[in-house]
DNA sequence: CTTGATTTTGAAATTCAATATCAATTATAA
DNA sequence: TTATAATTGATATTGAATTTCAAAATCAAG
């Protein structure tokens, strides 16, 4: 059993929420592709598994997900918001290559502090931030 | 007659689209109102003047005038596309205050050049990015 | 000016992701 | 086992954005 598992299993306790077979196999399939997926991705994925499983409950799942803490939206205002893993996943910024659709995961230490000095020097107090660089990855290059 | 005004008749020619009324006002509006707009709040705005706009010729005309390079759309995936001007702006970035919901346009050489640095390290040829810091602005922090 | 081909318009219909509704089913603690 | 409360999936609904379409407007040519 996968450490987000116990995490879930644990959230749902203390929320008074249920262990069902249906959220179980959603996060299953979630970690097993560990990729940015839109939710109708995840749900044509998880489906194969058990097909009596219904969009509304992966919608439902992924948003218990994210506030567990076990997943993060990822939004890029393209219409349809994508879910990554979050537990044991620190913060980071994205590459996106808008040939293959590749994510490549970034951080910059440097670049973090200057965000910091940025928003202090404006008085701004940061809560979070999103950075994402859209442009033709390596391989894609290459051809 | 403004510069845009007279970037957006001849684009039109080019294009051979024609310039209408409602054309016009919609430019009008968004020149004079310089906000980070959603289509809804423009169409709300530009209606008064010329009650017989539709929404349809919004949504539409927005769309020109980034094809002519004189408004930027700026999505948040906050489910509503907002614009911004463009033409005599250069790139910027955001900070969004999720309190009174200002925007702060902010560049910082460093960042830009850090950001380059990391996308050459990694082979990815940079288009375009995007950096938005969503935290409390000086303002709402002081109340 | 007119003319007339072509574009544009706004209202309404449609699309699409996301959410809400609801009766039937299921989990879980007592 | 039973009672209660949560969950489910099908379906309906929402809201932003797009498409459709017949009527109206633009604008170059005459
Ligand atoms: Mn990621
Ligand atoms: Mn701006
Ligand atoms: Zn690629
Ligand atoms: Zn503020």
């Amino acid at each position: 059993m996968s450490e987000e598992m116990n995490i879930f299993v644990e959230y749902l306790k203390k929320k008074d929420l249920k262990l069902t077979d249906q959220r179980r196999e959603i996060l299953n399939t979630f970690l097993r592709i560990d990729k940015h997926l839109s939710v109708e991705e995840l749900y044509d994925i998880a489906k194969k598994k058990d097909p009596s499983i219904g969009q509304a409950t992966v919608f439902r799942t992924l948003k218990i997900l994210c506030d567990a803490d076990i997943a993060k939206e990822v939004d890029l205002g393209d219409g349809k918001v994508r879910y990554e893993h979050k537990y044991g996943h620190e913060h980071h910024d994205h590459l996106i290559c808008t040939k293959c659709g590749r994510f490549i995961e970034v951080v910059d230490s440097q670049i973090e502090k200057l965000q910091e000095e940025m928003c202090k020097q404006r008085g701004f107090t940061q809560k979070l931030h999103k950075m994402e660089i859209f442009g033709i990855c390596k391989n894609c290059r290459k051809k």
